[in-house]
DNA sequence: TCGATATGTTCTCTTTTAGTTCACCTTTTG
DNA sequence: CAAAAGGTGAACTAAAAGAGAACATATCGA
């Protein structure tokens, strides 16, 4: 999953992290890793980043978050979850928040946030690191919905934009024309505009840089689709 | 996640929040931090709410209250559920303060939906028609918000299409390049991208068929910024 | 209701620190 | 060998931070 040098600068974030909870800079990753350019650092936190292990905010500096650890040492920080999907990641995971007691407010939901899926190239699967989001049941589908984060920008002309937290409402089937998480070969999550073109599918994102993806049928498994869609601007 | 400086800033206010009990003010941060000027407490302070380890008040003295401390805390997030707020959902915030630091405290509020606004040519200034939509307070921005959904394609580009309801962070000023709710002449509300320009204000749409807008400051007045958007997809 | 006081908010300037991108080269590995 | 991962340096852009002042908003008592 990882490289030494990845696994090594991701480390290194972590300790920095629970040392100090300040975010090394550029230069002091740079440093700790032995480099002389700091260009090079930028390229590995874009691979933690593009695999999921850290979060970050464009431009900020110093704004570095750990979202998981790589299997072997969970020990390292004393935090939470880690469900270790390897195969059987259930998207569906039928559960969402009822909240028995917590009399839920008027009419609110908790629900599933699953992580990050890469609109554009598909990266991996969906992952676990659950966290719980609130959403008003006027934004809900019919069955159990969870939400991802947008990462990338193959949506972009749907209105889909990097960053975004879209809604999905699980189940495994879906219409011609309608957004849905597709996986593919059981390991690429996607989201894209669902095509059936005979024995095909077509994955047909929605952004001229990005070309329409045509797997048979029977290497696509839909996991959902899209009912809505929330952004926050800062 | 943090800067020094941040970091120093949160530890200071959350020592200050658990053993008195009292938010410190803005001359109090700035003496603690060693500065001669509170503008730079100010921007921590906005650093730290942008990051989501603060919440406050606008306009409020001393209304601070901790949301999260970085990594060295652990009970925060996943546990508690639903504070059910109270009964009434106030429009401009449900309730906050009192509690011990750091209460997760999700819930949500009610906020009025002001009607339609033409993204594309301007039409008439703010309707009424009021009925209320519920939101996440995960959503909101500081102050008082409005709703309102859009109708046409002028900001496509940034992903704002027709029909998505957008909240509007009530108030009279933005910042170069913040989206905004834009009176023109008292009579013609349109959201665009806000632009300085000398004696003019730009009103910038996201849509090459559309060009952009130049009035005397004079003439524009702002009615709020783009804080967060919502989509349903049927 | 007026006004004093305490606080918070903005603005403009300046300096420093940090992040981004690019072109090009080297090492590792399948 | 070719591809991927790493490494370097430089130019460029953007954010963080400090200062000082003007202005806006609460709060509270006279």
């Amino acid at each position: 999953m990882l490289t030494a040098k990845q696994h090594q600068l991701l480390q290194f974030i972590n300790q920095r992290l629970t040392d100090s909870g300040v975010s090394p800079s550029f230069d002091e990753m740079k440093d700790a890793l032995g480099l002389k350019s700091k260009s090079g650092v930028h390229r590995l936190i874009n691979a933690l980043e593009e695999r999921g292990f850290i979060r970050r905010m464009a431009n900020r500096a110093r704004a570095l978050e750990i979202v998981k650890l790589p299997e072997a040492q969970g020990a390292a920080s004393a935090s939470t979850i880690q469900v270790a999907s390897t195969s059987a990641n259930n998207v569906v995971e039928g559960n969402f928040g009822k909240a028995p007691a917590a009399a839920p407010a008027n009419d609110m939901v908790s629900i599933p946030m699953h992580g990050r899926i890469a609109a554009g190239t598909p990266i991996e699967a969906l992952e676990n690191s659950d966290s719980m989001i609130d959403i008003p049941v006027s934004m809900m589908g019919r069955g159990a919905c969870y939400a991802l984060e947008i990462s990338g920008d193959s949506m972009i002309e749907l209105g889909i934009m990097d960053g975004d937290t879209v809604l999905i409402e699980s189940g495994n089937t879906a219409r011609n024309g309608e957004v849905v998480v597709a996986l593919v070969d059981s390991e690429e999550a996607t989201l894209k505009t669902l095509q059936r073109n005979g024995q095909n599918i077509d994955l047909i994102p929605a952004n001229k840089d990005y070309q329409t993806q045509s797997y048979q049928a029977g290497r696509v498994q839909i996991q959902g689709r899209l009912v809505g869609l929330m952004r926050q601007y800062h």
